[in-house]
DNA sequence: CCCTCGGATGTAAGCGTTTGCAAGGTCGGT
DNA sequence: ACCGACCTTGCAAACGCTTACATCCGAGGG
């Protein structure tokens, strides 16, 4: 910086206020020292204008399975803008216990980040005051967090109409395939869609059959898994919600596989559920990336940001893994 | 840090070394200095301290399309290993040109990056040398960059072994699916495969009908409109090679829509390939990311570092996509 | 008993920016 | 011609560490 400013002959202190666009710059200096970097080929150290300025131009990241597709996505979008303003994005990928114990018990984010993006993570009390302590802005993706911001859908309501469409085809015994039971990572969404489930069926005055309700962990095995348990079961459902479009995948699988024949709904609109033909519950997940990412620039930016609450749109999108009930099964009109 | 210091009773420096783990501090100072860093929660700023020391702790990983199954499973293999060494992961998503011209105009990793991963993307010479201008060792995954490290497959061989496959059931007229003349963005794997392709084709006698290999842009809706314009061929291919198992979902999508029936073998062993039975080529991504991450730390620690080259294995997986050509389209022996 | 050597510790000079403050200049108003 | 307001620019003190170098000390060796 100083052999700009030396080029440029001015201080180094008129070269980094170019450099960074303030005003107060005349327009003929001003392109003197441009000139002058540009000649030199010259970028500022990210590293010493973060130390000076004290702010670290970088977001964390935290997510539950950095490799799974709603996850890569929400990564994405994020990331399409916060590198269209210049922010760093450090992702934290919490997906075992250990790891998640190893981040609450050192807090690498300490004087590391302006702002934390949370992405469909279930925290406790402690952890969460962890965060909060971190004297940053923080934001959730998928659910809320107290005192954070919010990107999100309603997942009752979404949920709650997956299972409409399913009471709709005259099905009345219908089954679900949830992680809720999983210890070692649930996801918030799990729960609300479980709940969502449960209370659609009561609303409509139908029994609650605890056996009809699978806990598994996530992925196609164990949707595969899931659906395998339901079809053994002496009365199975005519039809699935899964939790999932991944599991809604497995569970196809496991059908294919058995030549059984049971509608299955799924949740997400993954890119490969139209391919499998699977009826589900489209989100925008991408989307969220992005309008989360927006939101932490608002609260970096704003001084006297407050959480804000965005709640995003759902569609049922209508395919081929749903049809009525066949009358021979159906047990209600 | 002043503070811990003081409450140790001991200079700054050497708290500075305690906390690095440096030799030559006694047990006893040790134990006092880390009491006192840990009753007042003290940690180091990263910042500061890479100021100091001139090391960004940081890796750049450049990829093609962030949000996509193969590049997701790098990163979070690659992911894996950093975070475990305390290394920095910096993303750069370069799927459109105005990124990718972006990205080379200001170089954004100049200062900020102690090496640099680039997965899966060809370069043409002077955006080489710009990377190389970094003066950051360098390792790519998927394909070679001169003077780079390297971790990858045989695509060649992989592709022939599809091929070979094909060819062992029968199969004389072979469709290719593959995206080499994807002007914004060609995938180095592109063109290898379709070289093996038409070299394996040629090796075993057969004519090689330019109008069999269908380029499109990467994902379903590329796989799926290729293979409806094979099929509208006057005399169709009996098989199809993908270039990746996302184009031979998209093809797979296509038959089913239209009713017809053409084997597909494809590449990379999706984690819904078992699910689609997709006869295909398995390779280990999410190591691949691991093995890479391993080589930068390797590269980033030992000071004469030369450029290592990784030859991973690949699997022919077999699955019900593919079978022994029907007797009647079958042209030879 | 003196000298040397090596390990433990302290001192202080960076690392490359940002930014509060002060200085100098320009310009319009009176 | 003078004054104040405003704009441009420079000065220099942080920012919070790392590290080369100096210092001190006790232990062995001669």
């Amino acid at each position: 910086m100083e052999d700009v400013a030396r080029l440029a002959g001015v201080s180094t202190a008129t070269v980094s206020r170019t450099l960074r666009g303030l005003p107060n710059v005349s327009d003929e200096t001003r392109d003197r020292v441009l000139h002058a970097a540009a000649s030199l080929s010259y970028v500022v150290s990210p590293i010493a204008s973060r130390l000076a300025s004290g702010r670290t131009h970088t977001v964390g990241v935290i997510v539950p399975y950095a490799a799974r597709w709603f996850f890569g996505q929400i990564v994405a979008g994020a990331e399409s803008v916060l590198r269209e303003h210049d922010l760093d994005l450090l992702l934290y990928n919490l997906g075992d216990v250990a790891a998640r114990q190893r981040f609450f018990g050192q807090l690498p984010l300490r004087r590391r980040v302006d702002a934390v993006l949370v992405v469909a993570m279930q925290f406790s009390d402690p952890e969460i005051a962890d965060l909060r302590s971190l004297g940053v802005p923080i934001v959730a993706v998928g659910h809320d967090v107290p005192g954070a911001g919010c990107v999100r859908i309603d997942d009752v309501a979404a949920a709650s109409s997956a299972i409409q469409h399913l009471l709709g085809l005259g099905h009345r015994r219908i089954g679900m395939i949830s992680t809720y039971a999983d210890q070692a990572m649930f996801l918030p969404v799990a729960h609300e869609r479980r709940r969502a489930y449960l209370d659609t069926l009561t609303a409509a005055g139908l029994p609650v059959c605890e056996e009809l309700v699978m806990s598994v962990p996530h992925g196609l095995d164990g949707g595969e898994q899931a659906m395998r348990r339901l079809l053994a079961l002496p009365d199975p459902p005519t039809a699935v919600f899964a939790e999932s479009d991944e599991l809604a995948f497995g569970a196809l699988s496991a059908l294919r596989r058995t030549g059984r024949h049971v509608s299955v709904i799924g949740f997400d609109d993954h890119e490969l559920s139209a391919l499998l033909d699977l009826t589900t519950v489209r989100q925008r997940v991408f989307e969220q990336g992005v309008l989360a990412a927006g939101m932490l620039r608002r609260a970096m930016t704003v001084s006297d940001w407050t959480p804000e609450e965005l709640l995003m749109p759902t569609t049922l999108v209508l395919r081929a893994s749903t049809w009525p009930v066949a009358v021979r099964t159906a047990r209600t009109g």
